[in-house]
DNA sequence: ACCCAGGAAATTC
DNA sequence: GAATTTCATGGG
């Protein structure tokens, strides 16, 4: 299989990336590249200095990839921007410069989201890698895709006890439903106003305003969104004295992204 | 044993 | 309606 080479690329840490608590399916190699699977495509992926390397992706993908990681967007110019509302949030993007948010798969975005509920970052890896090693595709030998929501749907809860999510089964399978019979269609809320967005994506049992924000973030690509977890609301209590995050403006889920990143590594900062 | 985790549903007041 | 409890599971 081939190699995609991107070169002259700029903001962009792979680690910084991939591992800041907005997907869950990409595993650190000893040689230092990522190992992942992206819409059914296993790759993995290297930095060299300003060049970004997709091993095993094939050319005719290379606008698949580009727009996996963002690679059109100007986050050196982002940066500047959110960096003049509040000195906090200059400190933030200088702790992990290297963060872009992807354009994850929506379905898997909804599903690991939904997953992350009352849970923690290394809990959820598990869930999902286990949800894609009984249901997904194996596309290579023991490399699975991530479940289409037809397969799911034709589930029922108690099929998904080996993948020990506990209490979110039901929620899982309301969801592969509701996107299986389009009564939630994700590619229609993309392009909808925030607030009906929203509102359709919380039809789905288990799906409040913080996972939708998610889903719309990183699923959707909506950089508007600005999911408030229980490290965001300290955050923007404790270390930007309750500014509202409307203040951040149309990018201000990359101004979240930072900010969790940065509280989630120095949780020294709200002890007292 | 107890508390928390990228919350939301169910129940109670 | 707003406040509180419950929901599985695993790690610290």
């Amino acid at each position: 299989m081939s190699r995609l080479i991107f070169d002259n690329i700029r903001d962009l840490s792979l680690k910084e990336t991939l591992d800041c608590g907005q997907c869950f399916r990409w595993k650190e190699q000893p040689d230092g590249g990522f190992f992942g699977v992206v819409r059914g495509r296993a790759v993995t992926v290297y930095s060299d200095g300003d060049r970004l390397l997709i091993d095993g992706a094939s050319e005719d993908d290379r606008a698949l990839w580009a727009d996996y990681f963002d690679l059109q967007l100007d986050y050196a110019a982002v940066k500047e921007q959110l960096a003049a509302i509040h000195p906090e949030m200059a400190q933030a993007a200088r702790f992990a410069p290297g963060i872009r948010i992807l354009r994850q798969e929506p379905f898997e975005a909804l599903i690991s989201f939904i997953i992350s509920q009352n849970n923690n970052i290394k809990r959820i890896t598990g869930i999902v890698d286990r949800l894609c090693g009984c249901f997904g595709e194996e596309i290579a030998d023991g490399v699975y895709a991530f479940p289409t929501a037809g397969r799911l749907a034709a589930l029922e809860a108690d099929d998904l006890a080996p993948i020990r999510a506990g209490f979110r089964h039901r929620y899982i399978i309301d969801a592969a439903r509701k996107v299986a019979d389009g009564t939630v269609d994700l590619e229609l809320i993309r392009g909808l106003p925030y607030d009906e967005a929203r509102q359709q994506l919380m039809q789905i049992t288990g799906v409040g305003v913080k996972v939708a924000d998610c889903v719309l973030l990183y699923g959707l690509h909506r950089l508007e969104s600005f999911p408030l977890d229980v490290w965001m609301k300290r955050a923007m209590a404790r270390l930007f004295d309750g500014l509202d995050p409307g203040a951040f403006g149309d990018y201000a889920g990359i101004a979240q992204q930072y900010i969790f990143h940065y509280s989630r590594s120095h949780p020294e900062k709200f002890l007292s």
